[in-house]
DNA sequence: AACTATTTATAAGA
DNA sequence: TTCTTATAAATAGTT
């Protein structure tokens, strides 16, 4: 719908690809929110360009029960993509109740070893928890961390950014001072745009 | 675009609203499979109709992977969550156990609800690994993006400098040339810290 | 960021 | 549901 029938094929020139990208993008967008009034529904859109750059949107409920949603709907591939894990920390568990129930199979030998065998599985699970909780922490920690240096560096950057800047004002302001005939068709082009 | 201009707003009457969940909702499919290709981008769209029934379809990449991305921009709101499900998912787990014991403290009940109590617990597992496995997987491609940013934002950081440092030298031959005496206590100060 | 010639999507009807 | 077709809406190329 446009001056010309669009092959859909990657678009090679650059710069309208990043034209469509917008145009479409937000057309793709307004058309979920029309669906999800009209039909009463919840839609969401997520795009990322293809530097990475995320856009989102969601309509008639919010992005993470629609998130949500997909993922009820998908548990089999992960429970799937999982297995390898689940039996490794499964395996010595179902050891544990399989020895319980051998236990209760001969129902006189006794309290004793059943009570041994649930302090067992209280300490498995107690140092299971433990390993899981200090994981969550370090790796948060992590986070917080590279959350902090990535706030200086841009602080850092935007301090370099203005001073640059400003040294580029006192340039012009040097240059028309000095030599004014030499400037005005000169090299302005490129640092005029900065002045807006 | 039809016969007639509609207002957006829900469609009363039940089955043209049927109709027209069903034409817009493959519409809006096929404009996101055209923006992904035309755009070389990843678009995933997630339809959940009023009674309740999920569409999804993702081109460009799986998706699985571009959730991943709007789940790694909006981390704080992760962590946020994984705290209140520590604590939900860990409670079920106590009460499997104390019913175990209960179980064995009354040994005549025999193996049906053995049984049983092992096969919830088979699925309390499952969801937890899942659970954890996901979470571990979230948080390793945080750190992994942020690892990715801080590169980016260092090299930025050391080619402003680079630039920086070559206007002062342009600038130090200017002034030699012209009015040495101005020079030396300046605006000099404020610059040099940041290059160390 | 606008404009407009065209193409494309779709509302209503069958 | 599917097809048809008149019309509304989106958008490609241009300025």
């Amino acid at each position: 719908m446009g001056r010309r029938k669009v092959e859909i094929k990657r678009i090679e020139k650059k710069s309208s690809r990043q034209v469509t990208f917008s145009k479409r993008r937000n057309g793709l967008i307004e058309k979920a929110r029309q669906l999800s009034i009209l039909c009463e529904s919840s839609v969401a859109v997520l795009v990322v360009s293809a530097s990475g750059k995320l856009y989102d949107s969601s309509s008639g409920d919010n992005m993470s029960n629609i998130i949500d949603r997909y993922e009820i709907q998908h548990a089999d591939e992960l429970k799937a993509l999982d297995l390898a894990e689940k039996t490794r920390n499964y395996l010595p568990h179902k050891e544990l109740l399989d020895l319980v129930q051998s236990n209760l199979e001969e129902p006189n030998v006794g309290n004793v070893s059943v009570d041994s065998l649930i302090s067992l599985e209280e300490q498995v699970e107690t140092a299971l928890s433990v390993t899981r909780a200090r994981k969550t922490e370090l790796m948060t920690e992590i986070v917080n961390t590279l959350q902090e240096k990535e706030k200086l560096l841009i602080e850092e950057n935007q301090v370099l950014a203005s001073q640059m800047e400003k040294k580029r004002f006192l340039e012009i302001d040097d240059e028309r001072a000095m030599s004014p005939e030499i400037v005005s068709g000169n090299n302005r082009p490129e640092t005029l745009p900065l002045l807006k």
